[in-house]
RNA sequence: GCGCUCGUAGCUCAGGGGAUAGAGCGACCGCCUCCUAAGCGGUAGGCCGACGGUUCAAUUCCGCCCGGGCGCACCA
């Protein structure tokens, strides 16, 4: 049963209007004193021509206002105040989490969709930075976003594994190479020979054309050359995936821009036979003044393509594999103008699938006094980043453990110190909206107290303790449909069970605008609003059997919906801390 | 110059036509013989960048301006 929705039902017999236009102008009052729901009388003194506080006075006398579980309706203003029995809401909405359990939240209204989400897409050769990590959490969360929701969901690595960097790297690697060294650490040795490259090539102007020549050689499937830049992929590959573990992260397919570089001549034919193909400037390029955006480049002066030809060429195959729903990009957001002009002529060109394309970008990522010996230019590496958090994290908790005296094992704190300095630095990437600049501060994200994954973990971890004190004293946790379960009328526990009814609903709208940190929101609500019912309430010493038993059922269900939204964020959750 | 985006508490951020604008941090004051005090409560703190417009109602929508960020053809 959902209480708006009956709410809405009763409101549209009294007054005349749809369910639906109830529905959408029930508000929420902003004081608990308030009532529950509110229905603004506004709208209907048009057409009743009254004013609203008389409207609303007569609608809150209307007999069509009542139901068993409703407690009182009362006008205040302009509004009809509605009150509902707080127990009975609670029993309800426990109910259905307690009897789907880890599957509270998804539905099937994605059903046969399929949903593409592009993200991370690292440089091969390069090191995987912060900024690679903002796109893989995006992307991360926003796949189990959408598998919850019933989609099917394509997660595809766009890598930068091809263009005339390579040539420069097969010709750096011969004169100066280590084989070694590239086995053991790929990413650094590349680096390394990559920046060799450019300052020899101050000196030695012919290395430049070397390398060109390399690349064309690569272009054509040379054999030698072939297998050095598949060498230098497979190892860069190897290295991104122990990142990808340290972050929970996996990929359906690693197709990056050599996979698509075979397929844009083919974009080229088309644009051309469409007559969209415009000469500029030595260039070929497609207008786009109707969309009020610059020309797109598809063929540079020199007759090769750009990144632009590739991105058009990998929407078509997606289309013609996939036949998407929807074509995501998690790229940061000063993209948005390439992409607007990817979509764009490909939307002149006819594709109906371009307006099904859409870019998620983000901010940049900033620190705030964090001291790190950057290795190159000023970079932050990922693997810099969570180890100095993991490093922090396990000084804090061996701390605790110390001035509280638990046993607890050294193997367990290092544990706990992965998941929650790894946790908090994915947290700060999905706490809020996407597109501002994020500034990592140790402070902020390692507070226990505050709006971190911390704060988060240990509720959960406190909730799985009092299911094991539980567990320890015999007392059974009240099961769906359970009388018991309205005897959570109090505030506190009927606001924990207020947010969880909107939990589900979080998961939708983070979904509709592609921000996980509606999904951030809301656990961390959630964990507040139990935090402070734990310390006003007993779950377990009280008197009264149902009171616990109902109050125990309260502290499963937090558990869950937490379990549940770390799992969304991709953060992972421990048993004590 | 044009385009996009942002401007809300000291700081970091939510909200988004409607009833007294919220949260976390920081500051100040409190709460453990009791399930994890890594918790909780309270107080202080805002002309929601400025000005106009639409509306019964604007912090929210529209316009203009100011200020920050980003982007504007052969890098990705």
């Amino acid at each position: 049963m959902d209480f708006k929705s009956e709410v809405a039902l009763l409101l549209s017999n009294a007054t005349g209007l749809t369910r639906d236009a109830v529905y959408s102008a029930i508000e929420i009052p902003p004081q608990r004193e308030l009532g529950d729901y509110a229905f603004p009388c506004f709208l209907l003194s048009k057409t009743l021509r009254k004013a609203p506080p008389v409207i609303a006075k007569e609608l809150s006398a209307d007999p069509a206002l009542t139901a068993e579980w409703i407690e009182k309706v009362q006008a205040a203003g302009g509004y009809v105040n509605i009150y509902i029995d707080h127990g009975q809401f609670s029993k309800v909405i426990l109910t259905d989490l307690l009897s789907k359990g880890r599957d509270f939240g998804k539905t099937d209204e994605g059903a046969g969709k399929t949903v593409i989400v592009e993200y991370s897409s690292p440089n091969i050769a390069k090191p995987f930075h912060v900024g690679h990590a903002f796109t893989t959490v995006l992307g991360h969360s926003l796949s189990r976003i959408y598998e919850t929701l019933g989609y099917k969901v394509v997660r595809m690595n766009h890598l930068g594994d091809y263009g005339t960097q390579f040539g420069k790297l097969i010709t750096a690697f011969r004169l100066w190479g280590d084989e070694t060294a590239l086995r053991e650490t790929p990413i650094k040795e590349l680096l390394r020979i990559y920046v060799k490259f450019h300052e020899e090539e101050k000196i030695h102007p012919e290395l430049t054309q070397d390398a060109r020549d390399n690349f064309k050689r690569l272009e054509s499937g040379a054999e030698e050359e072939t297998a050095l830049w598949s060498a230098f992929r497979e190892l860069s590959l190897k290295e991104f995936a122990i990142i990808y573990d340290r972050l929970g992260v996996q990929f359906d397919n690693y197709n990056g821009e050599s996979f698509y570089s075979d397929r844009i001549p083919a974009v080229v034919d088309m644009l051309t036979s469409k007559g969209l193909l415009i000469d500029s400037e030595g260039a070929k390029v497609v207008m786009l003044d109707e969309y009020k955006a610059p020309p797109c480049i598809i063929l540079k002066s020199d007759g090769t393509t750009i990144y632009a030809s590739r991105d058009i060429a990998s929407v078509l195959y997606r289309w013609d594999t996939y036949h998407f729903y929807k074509n995501i990009y998690v790229v940061g957001s000063p993209q948005a103008l390439h992409f607007k002009q990817v979509f764009s002529v490909l939307d002149k060109a006819g594709y109906e699938c371009a307006r099904d394309c859409v870019h998620v970008g983000f901010g940049l990522v900033k620190f705030a006094d964090m001291k790190f010996s950057t290795r190159e230019g000023n970079i932050v590496v990922l693997d810099d980043l969570l180890n100095e958090s993991i490093a922090k994290t396990y000084e804090i908790i061996k701390a605790n453990a110390l001035t509280r005296n638990t046993e607890i094992s050294e193997e367990e704190i290092r544990d706990i110190s992965v998941k929650v300095g790894i946790g908090s630095v994915i947290y700060t990437y999905v706490k809020s909206g996407r597109e501002r600049d994020i500034i990592f501060s140790w402070e902020e994200m390692l507070d226990f107290e505050g709006d971190t994954a911390a704060y988060l973990i240990y509720t959960y971890a406190r909730t799985r303790s009092i299911l094991r004190k539980a567990a320890d004293l015999g007392i059974v946790s009240a099961a769906a449909g359970e009388d018991c379960l309205s005897l959570l009328s109090s505030e506190d526990e009927y606001e924990v069970a207020r947010l969880i009814c909107d939990f589900p609903d979080a998961i939708k709208k983070a979904q509709n605008s592609n921000e996980p940190f509606m999904v951030a929101r809301q656990t961390s609500q959630i964990a507040r609003a139990f935090n402070r019912f734990y310390n006003n309430s007993s779950i377990l010493s009280g008197t009264d059997e149902h009171q616990k038993r109902a109050r125990l059922g309260l502290c499963e269900a937090v558990c869950t919906v937490i379990s549940i939204g770390t799992n969304l964020l991709g953060i992972s959750v421990v048993e004590r801390m």
